[in-house]
DNA sequence: TTTTTTGTTAACAAATAGTTAACAGCTTGC
DNA sequence: GCAAGCTGTTAACTATTTGTTAACAAAAAA
């Protein structure tokens, strides 16, 4: 929770502004930041906000404790399978679940003609590189079809569904973050 | 901003608790609750950690889930890569700079004999899965030998270095949260 | 009906966020 | 030498506001 305090500094530091400059720009106090970074005080929501967006972080980024996971392999041969109800999708954790990860990385198996069912909806964001096959992607009422190599960044708030287009397997590295299984 | 209020109301609801019960579970006045969740105020950063943690989310997902980004594909033809001081190690971003992703998907790329140059630290959680090659990772005094299909999750902040083990190249997806780029 | 829930809201006290202003330590230049 | 800039820190204060107590109405349960 004192992550604040020291992410506040780092990010400040590393473009390069001083106390009274951020101060200035933000509107806050160069004394009250001090307090702030050095964990004498805790700012109100609205003042973290201020600064967030100066620094081009949110208070997200900034407090949500980065406890720390312990370091971990997955060997190819361990990893699980989850089976997907609808026919053909195939989804492997890659990590071991724990509740102090920020990132559930996934690996995807799509057979010829599967396709996800209703439309997902959660919170966070989700990335998806294709690295084999080709994928078609509906978010919103946009189309998008993604070839091998090509990649995906989106928010998991927008209404997802995807489906095989590819006349064999086709299989994508997918991170959803924060973690749902 | 005021998605907090909102949020919290849900959570609540969906966990069937009501005012009174999860004020007496935080130890904060049911008023006090019934004051957040309808905006009329603005909970401390401790008051809000205490509800968060009795409805099992954190403050950034109450708070942040408006950091959208906007929804984009980056072909394979259009990744930028960077090149890496250190021989051999190619890095192309597989996302277009934003200063709201949470996470940085990167593609790795190490010719023969390549090998990072310091050991890194930074914060964060790392993740990265090998499509190809062999790969030894080093942190603290441990050394792993990843092959295809092997996946590693860690902690930016113990110090990580790496190197190529295979003849031919090695590559990767990485992934770091928060973006360092 | 009465009783026990539900959530809301005045009125208040206590806490503290944020201010002003003065401080010491370092560089840079005259 | 010693100003005139910076840098960040901190004591003292006040003004805000967080969070409390207590009473309220509305609905559900007895």
């Amino acid at each position: 929770m004192q992550n604040i305090s020291v992410n506040i500094r780092r990010l400040r530091q590393k473009q390069g502004l001083s106390l009274r400059e951020l101060a200035s720009q933000t509107g806050i106090t160069p004394s009250m930041i001090s307090q702030i970074e050095n964990g004498k005080t805790s700012p109100s929501l609205a003042t973290l906000k201020n600064i967030c967006d100066k620094l081009e972080t949110t208070i997200g980024q900034l407090i949500d404790d980065k406890a720390s996971t312990s370091d971990q392999v997955l060997r190819l041969t361990e990893r699980k399978t989850m089976h997907q109800k609808e026919q053909g999708i195939y989804i492997e954790l890659l990590t071991t679940p724990d509740p102090y990860k920020q990132m559930e990385p996934l690996y995807f198996t799509l057979q010829p003609n599967a396709c996800s069912g209703n439309e997902y909806r959660h919170y966070g964001q989700e990335f998806l590189v294709v690295l084999k096959g080709k994928l078609e992607i509906l978010l919103n009422n946009n189309k998008y079809i993604l070839n091998k190599g090509d990649s995906f960044y989106f928010n998991s708030s927008t209404p997802h569904k995807y489906r095989n287009l590819s006349k064999g397997n086709t299989e994508l590295v997918w991170i959803v973050t924060p973690p749902s299984f």
